[in-house]
DNA sequence: AGTTTTTTTGGCAGCGCTACCATTTTATGG
DNA sequence: CCATAAAATGGTAGCGCTGCCAAAAAAACT
């Protein structure tokens, strides 16, 4: 047990007791809002500082009107897209003395609804969410709840009340032009989840219609139900030129799956791109930095979650923001 | 403004009243705690379906004695390891109804201190760290806390109470040793901000020694005084082996390190690893599926936030945990 | 010195819940 | 049928703060 537990900690009643003021002084100084004299405050300063005294935000929530949590119900960790755009909105909520607080759904609509429950027992001040596709129960609760809902990374759909990122549909349209302007025929897909990742699906969807479009369907594609990896891009692409290898081009739902692809042509010594052309989405850097810069979309990520809290924090009126994306031409297609 | 905001929120005194029953039945009930007819319990659900009552954990935390919080302080979002680790301990957390907060100090022990000042204003049932390297004063706030202290990551020190992790000195020691064993006599060295990230200098200074012990001094070596990347792993070993190019094998900080010094041989056409050698640290999934499997230690970084979640919920008494790790001989050294 | 204004301060009622205790109701047993 | 145990229920005092209001002290004018 090492630690001494148990004891009950110091509370403004005790530091008020201290310093031989009033605890609503205590408090004053402490949040240094209201008026009190220099010498009050370094009475009190003082008495704090000798008792080792901690507020308690619990209790001080409590009593005040809103909180100042912001709850992060998000799809994956281990995705980087979430890790960017947490860091992205952890600097401005903490600059402004906002707790971040979060959850992890694995794409996964009726966790995400169960987490969104029971994130809204904390009462926070906001709801950050991936994209646009909720149950009726997850909508039903935000709607009823007091506080913000920011739907983040999509812009395809209807905002529930805020909304920050960039159309998906205008990326995998984007990719698909991009392939076709450089003449490649015969393109193919490898992907995981779509039901899932809902983002996903709808680049993928985009990008068939937008080859169909222009008269060059998709000539075979490969999807794993599972979460994306740079192992499932491998087999992936495998799988997919084991079927269909007069293909001179795959797309394929990421830069992690498709780092996977361009493994597997490195060591099959399949030449990028005159054989196989390859891209991505996301931009991740380490695309930048690959013996051949990966062609794919960049998307800004980390700009979405800061802009997403500085809405939150300047308690902005309700908007959907299309931060846009940059394609990324590099050398792989 | 869209949704219905600044309507005050339904409480457990309303749900009561609408029940027809007693403030602590419905408190009972919901909790599944204490005893209640199943006639009542319907009641009570009923009522709480109706209004839509959500349970407000602040008051309730405020009201019962330990939170069921748990705090992370993590040095990055980035770095994969500290999602795994995230990740690990989620799953267990919720299972026991415990909610996670974090901040990220960005590997700056003095933000490290003033997050974990400012985590412990939520009062949590236990604070998590990274590795043993804390400010006086952190150390000294979480001694006076009444909360459970983990550190994690690393096991070269003295644990506050809770420690669960591997030897990053016996990683970088069995790293010297097995590119000793393999015959390479010139190794040099990239990593990234040794001060900040104490457990990548463990692991160097280890690394160091072992070989200077064994009649081979590092040969030469560059280090980064920033965050680990794919990019600068690249530049690194660019540097390095302009300066010092006769180089046999080169240990990075990390496996992201890594995998840009092996995007380096890849665009110079140096070939892995009867040239040049490649050792890296974590053993992430993607050294699998590299054209060459990539030689590293794997960390059980999951396991680690599995087991620090465990520990928490049961209420473990101090003790430090060495889950140790697994050398992968790979294809790159 | 007496007023008026401004600044500083303390008291205390909640915030919404849980924990404890007292009370009522129901079940059990001789 | 009454005594006794067990189960179910309600009342209420806090948890540690904040926000409001009134009171006291200090400053600014006549």
């Amino acid at each position: 047990m090492g630690t001494s537990r148990n004891q009950t900690a110091v509370t403004l009643a005790q530091v008020a007791e201290a310093a031989g003021v009033g605890e609503s002084t205590v408090s004053r100084v402490l949040r240094n809002h209201g008026s009190f004299s220099g010498k009050t405050r370094d009475r009190v300063m003082t008495a704090v500082e000798r008792l080792g005294y901690v507020p308690n935000r619990i209790a001080g929530t409590l009593a005040s009107t809103g909180s100042r949590l912001v709850a992060f119900v998000i799809p994956s960790l281990s995705n980087i897209v979430f890790a960017d755009v947490l860091r992205g909105a952890g600097a401005t909520l903490e600059e402004h003395q906002y707790q971040a607080v979060f959850a992890v759904t694995d794409y996964d609509p009726a966790r995400e609804e169960a987490l969104v429950a029971s994130m809204l027992a904390w009462r926070p001040a906001a709801v950050m969410l991936a994209g646009y596709e909720h149950t009726e129960r997850t909508i039903k609760m935000l709607r009823a709840a007091n506080c913000r809902v920011v739907e983040m990374l999509d812009v395809d759909g209807t905002a529930l009340d805020l909304a920050v990122g960039f159309s998906n549909r205008a990326a995998g349209r984007a990719s698909a032009e991009f392939l076709l302007k450089r003449g490649y025929r015969r393109i193919g897909y490898v992907g995981h989840d779509l039901d899932r990742d809902t983002r996903a699906g709808k680049r993928y969807s985009s990008f068939c219609e937008t080859l169909s479009a222009n008269g060059v369907p998709l000539a075979d594609r490969e999807i794993y139900r599972e979460a994306s990896s740079v192992e499932r891009g491998r087999l992936g692409l495998d799988l997919l030129l084991a079927r269909t290898p007069d293909l001179d081009a795959v797309y394929f739902s990421n830069d992690d799956m498709a780092l996977g692809g361009y493994f597997h042509c490195l060591a099959l010594g399949i030449v990028i791109p005159s054989q196989l052309a390859i891209f991505g989405y996301n931009g991740l850097d380490l695309g930048r930095v690959m013996p051949q810069a990966l062609s794919t979309i960049r998307t800004p990520r980390v700009a979405t979650g800061q802009l997403a809290a500085k809405l939150i924090v300047d308690n902005a009126p309700s908007q959907v923001i299309d931060l846009g994306f940059e394609l990324i031409e590099g050398a792989t297609a």
